[in-house]
DNA sequence: TGAACTATAAACTGATCAGTTCATTTTCGG
DNA sequence: CCGAAAATGAACTGATCAGTTTATAGTTCA
């Protein structure tokens, strides 16, 4: 029984076509500077339908940070190998946050949550269970088996997630988000990747 | 010779009366969602007088941000004391950051500065040098001095400082940026703080 | 005191934009 | 192929807001 939050969301023949156009726009401009006429022309369809589908903008911007994240946390998910070395595992994870983070959606779904997020409380609370939430709990998941098998140690498995996750964007993510610098060559992920790997290890490894 | 980046601002009487109302009027309702009338109103000045300091309404925010960064950033240097042993610098400036990322001050700088950086790239770099890249350098150089008296063993300063700076941010910075929860208990402090530290020294301790 | 500078209030411009309405056309299942 | 449901487009509402203008008033200092 898959719903958006405010169960407001009618389905219909073009809907998945105004999700797309909305993507694509939103991306580009941000929430503010998207503009409903230009969500409906990307979208080829009228602006009478899309507000058929989405009651407002708002809904309809959840409703594409919703499926992304999802899709993109899924597709994380099922391409790193859990049965792996813990350290292998980490470091598989890390890569794929530092990938995210400095992706072109990473970044702009960011912006746009975190400046929305005090005026659209709904906003945040999806953004972080499909995002942040579902990989620090697919995470502490894999950290407490890991300890179960005596590869590391650690007692507060969502805690020691979300440091992991926080290291991941040390120095790029920073530099990316104040515009300091747009481009990172392999070195420069690899020194996050693999500090912040390091860092759990000294911190947790057995 | 602090100059404004661009150059345009012109002093005057009411300078500081104009900044100060601005302050109020950013923190509460954002870069967007503040008008300039607003502003005019809760500095007791007209209009045309705040124009004719700034000529616009990014360069005043800039101004704004620049100031009140700086203030914070020298307010907390002046307060931790150097001089005591790694473990209980951290701990210091752990607290620290920790209280301002938490603070409305913290929240909404780090809300208008990731949502504007896309389009006004003076902004983040302003925000970084008088922000984040200052704490960094600042603890960089500490982290030098400690490595030199051999009480820690860092090669890349900067980049421990951006790492540690990171984790001070893990969890709760997330969770109240994602608007899940707005007060935080000493304890959910002191856990992010003590890990941070904990976690650090793991890795660079001697 | 008086000239030069600074500030003021309030109206105005011009533009943007979310959301609505409605008469018309398209689509598609039965 | 018919009729109901869905989609269209284009005009419209109502509101907001950055930035300008202007005629007037207050401040400063020589």
């Amino acid at each position: 029984m898959k719903e958006t939050a405010l169960q407001v969301v009618r389905k219909g023949r073009k809907f998945e076509q105004v999700v797309d156009g909305a993507w694509k726009v939103f991306l580009n401009e941000g929430f503010e500077g998207a503009s409903v006429d230009d969500i409906a022309r990307s979208a080829n369809v009228s602006k009478a339908t899309l507000y058929s589908y989405f009651p407002d903008k708002r809904l309809l911007f959840l409703e594409v940070a919703r499926a992304e994240c999802q899709r993109q946390a899924n597709q994380a998910f099922s391409e790193i190998d859990f049965s792996c070395a813990v350290q292998e595992v980490l470091t598989q994870a890390a890569t794929r946050m530092v990938y995210f983070f400095l992706s072109d959606f990473g970044q702009q779904m960011f912006r746009i949550c975190v400046s929305e997020c005090a005026r659209f409380p709904e906003l945040g609370k999806e953004f972080f269970a499909s995002g942040p939430g579902l990989v620090q709990s697919r995470m502490a998941e894999f950290l407490g088996e890991a300890t179960k098998r005596g590869e590391i140690n650690v007692t507060d498995t969502m805690f020691a997630a979300a440091q992991f996750h926080e290291l991941c964007k040390a120095d790029l993510h920073t530099r990316v988000i104040c515009g300091l610098q747009t481009q990172f060559t392999q070195a420069e992920r690899d020194r996050v990747i693999n500090g912040a790997v390091e860092m759990f290890m000294a911190r947790y490894g057995v």
